[in-house]
DNA sequence: TTGTATTGCGCAATGA
DNA sequence: TTCATTGCGCAATACA
């Protein structure tokens, strides 16, 4: 542990147990800086992840929002066409419960 | 400013120097505790935004991947219908082309 | 027990 | 002048 003061028992002046107490001291000084240099450190981190998590969100967003646009465009174009309504294979289908949701989306929070 | 060493002048014992001093030193010390508790809260809501953020992030990608999925659906679907190959309105157009980017998709860069 | 790492706290210099 | 911020050392204590 970091040096304990020598005057909390009956040491007076420079002897051994003063030179202890400074190189212990010492030590715990240079511990002292580092470790607050570290933590520095792992705050700019933390700042820099913030900015690149939010740089990574417009972009997604960017893209959720395209992909929608797509998606919209492509389903009307589909619906509109009136040989589609004709199809023999889509004989008896709801196209609009079909297009609603293919793939299983369950995530609708933001 | 914060006190000064009165020491550092000819002041000795208690005085007013010494009390003005102690008073000062008490209330900078104040300032110290109001500006560290400050910056430990700047530093834990950092650590929340990161969070959050990574959560928003998490979402947004399973909208994209599931939304990716739809589109390649429904362009599937359109293409496979041999009705639309017949459409007048479609004549002379290249669907694939159509297909590839309706809006302006101009972002790849994760 | 020993040594380093963290953390709260006060002092003083410096910023605003 | 006052309060806020910051580098720095001390000591307690958390970790190994």
């Amino acid at each position: 542990m970091p040096p304990v003061k020598r005057a909390a028992r009956g040491v007076s002046d420079a002897d051994d147990e003063d030179e202890d107490y400074r190189r212990g001291r010492e030590r715990n000084n240079e511990a002292v800086r580092r470790s607050r240099n570290k933590a520095k450190q792992r705050t700019q981190e933390t700042f820099t992840r913030v900015s690149k998590l939010k740089a990574e969100n417009q972009i997604l967003e960017d893209k959720v929002r395209i992909l929608t646009q797509e998606l919209e465009f492509h389903k009307k174009l589909f619906m509109e066409l009136p040989s589609n309504a004709q199809d023999p294979r889509l004989e008896g289908i709801d196209l609009e419960k079909v297009f609603e949701d293919i793939p299983d989306n369950k995530d609708e929070k933001t």
